[in-house]
Parts: C-alpha cells; structure tokens; sequence
DNA sequence: GCCAACGTTGGC
DNA sequence: GCCAACGTTGGC
C-alpha cells in the first residue's frame, strides 16, 4: 500500500464535485513525473490526500482513493478537448491515468501555513521550495497523521 | 546536446 | 496580479 498526494484547483474540481462524481479519471496530468506515479507506482486501494491548490489558503481538503488499474487519458485523443495531444495516439498514447474514488471530506481542513509550521509534517515534498508536482508521494507516518487532523 | 524562449504552476 | 520556479519545445 502506498500513500499519495494530488492537488486539483477547488475552482476547476473541488472535493465536493470529487463526492458528487462518486468515481473520476484523473484525466488532463501533462508531467511526466506525475505520469510515471499514476503508472508505475499507484495501486487499487492506495489511499490519497485530495489537496486545494489556488485558493486561500491553500488546504488539504479529504480523502480519496485509486480505483483503477492505470490506462490511457481518453481526453489526449480528442482534438477538441483541453488536454488534447496531438503528438499522443492509441497505438502509442503518451498520458495515462488512474479512476479516484471519494472516501470522505475533511471534518477540518488542514491549511497550508499549518502544515508548513507542524514540526510532525515536516519532509513532506508538498512543502519543499519549488515544488510543483500535482501527484507526490506521501510517506505513511504523515498520511496517518493528517488523517487523524482532519477526521 | 545545448540553451533561449516560452508556457504553466501555484503561493503570496 | 505578480513573479519565482520549473518543465518543455525547438532551432542550431
């Protein structure tokens, strides 16, 4: 079992849209450190931190969970989607994705200044200067600490 | 293979 | 809205 972050702008797809979907692809990752993660690394049932990115403040906002095997970003192929590639194909796709499934909304978020000034979540990469990977691993003694903030 | 130019992320 | 940090692109 693996723990993970990802970051996803609460204007574009908030918490609440993630329990309203129930089950989303985690389409439209363009980095290929992200990418790798979703391919190589993630597992069915790897537990996840669902991070507010560009709000104020900033703040970890619930729990989600990976609910798929990894599989080609359908939204690469479609010439009249946002996250179109044209230099993807199916034989040869470049992006690949993983489903994310909701678990559960933070009773209290956990804000970035706090994370930032909690000497129990120091190392975690979310905080390193210029850090600005939108998928990062999270070592287990800091996802079962943030659970216990939240929940 | 280098690197300038450009685009994006995301905190402040 | 600004801009530092970082990643990607493409000419050479």
């Amino acid at each position: 079992m693996n723990y993970w972050l990802i970051k996803s702008e609460p204007s574009a797809f908030s918490i609440d849209d993630m329990q309203k979907a129930g089950v989303e692809p985690w389409d439209g990752i363009r980095n290929y450190q992200a990418r790798n993660f979703m391919r190589d690394n993630m597992q069915i049932g790897d537990k996840v931190i669902f991070y507010h990115s560009v709000t104020k403040p900033p703040h970890i906002a619930g729990l989600v969970e990976v609910a798929s095997e990894p599989y080609p970003d359908p939204t690469q192929f479609d010439p009249k989607a946002k996250y179109y590639d044209p230099k993807s194909s199916p034989e040869n796709p470049r992006w690949i994705l993983v489903d994310m499934k909701f678990i559960s909304k933070a009773k209290k978020i956990l804000t970035l200044p706090e994370i930032k000034s909690d000497p129990n979540l120091s190392g975690m990469i979310l905080t390193q200067k210029g850090s600005r990977l939108s998928i990062t691993p999270v070592e287990k003694k800091h996802f079962d600490y943030i659970t216990k903030l939240i929940t």
